[in-house]
DNA sequence: TTATATTATATGCATGTGCATACAAATAAA
DNA sequence: TTTATTTGTATGCACATGCATATAATATAA
């Protein structure tokens, strides 16, 4: 295993998973006007309990700052044919904001969640699968 | 194999793969003032056979639109301590134009090299090697 | 040859991002 | 209680990026 070696290995990675999220990424663009940034903040809000979560725990899940994800929000609150998602301030700590999926919002994921299956689906191999799998386990 | 249990393998990959690329380009910019878009293009210009290549070869190589290029290869020729890299008007077709890598250019990616070798192998195992090499070849 | 289409790069512009900071609220210390 | 510190979010700012476009050079067509 030599330098160049480990560095082209690391390349491949990079290229491969590129290829997937740039798919994705212009899938999501094309036919919602949102990215995979979006998608992630509103797939964690989906799973959660009672669709919702402080902005803060959403900063580790969606790997985006406090500012972008601040902003984020507001795109989201803001989007072309209705809010998908609403801020809320906790009362018990009026600091903190909880950022709630709107019935819109739950329409628009599950589409969403569709779509990126079928786009994995369509560029894995059941093979792919399972080395990522090993690899990440 | 069910729905969620595929996206949450490549959310896994993603991690993955971002946790290596943050290590990478934190040190670097920590280091050097770059990133890792310039890292890779010096790279690639180090590897060339006369440490030059053209603009639009770069292209595919580095992963940025022409236009995110162009500027990145302006950045680095106005780098703190002394041009990475140079234009160069290629005079057999004078629209094209070939980016040179400078003596400071290849004493930095050499440093820039074995950093990024370190990082890799303080964070990869043998078997992580192993994994992606049989994920991406 | 002259006119048209294509190719290579650079730049104006809009947008998304992180850092630093501001502000408000909650907690700890005096 | 009053003051100081910490915590959570929002915003000004600088900057990297992609798209659309401008400009120049080359290739192709008439």
């Amino acid at each position: 295993m030599n330098h160049n070696e480990l560095f082209s290995a690391w390349v491949s990675l990079t290229k491969f998973h590129d290829r997937l999220l740039k798919a994705m990424d212009y899938t999501l663009k094309d036919k919602f006007k949102l990215g995979i940034k979006e998608f992630y903040l509103m797939y964690y809000l989906a799973q959660s309990e009672e669709k919702k979560m402080r902005l803060s725990d959403l900063v580790p899940k969606v790997g985006l700052s406090h500012s972008a994800l601040s902003r984020l929000v507001t795109r989201l609150e803001q989007y072309r044919v209705g809010s998908l998602v609403e801020r809320q301030t906790d009362p018990n700590d009026k600091r903190s904001v909880d950022i709630f999926l709107l019935k819109k919002g739950e329409q628009v994921i599950d589409e969403m969640q569709m779509m990126i299956n079928d786009s994995l689906l369509s560029q894995l191999s059941e093979k792919d699968i399972q080395n990522i799998k090993r690899l990440v386990e």
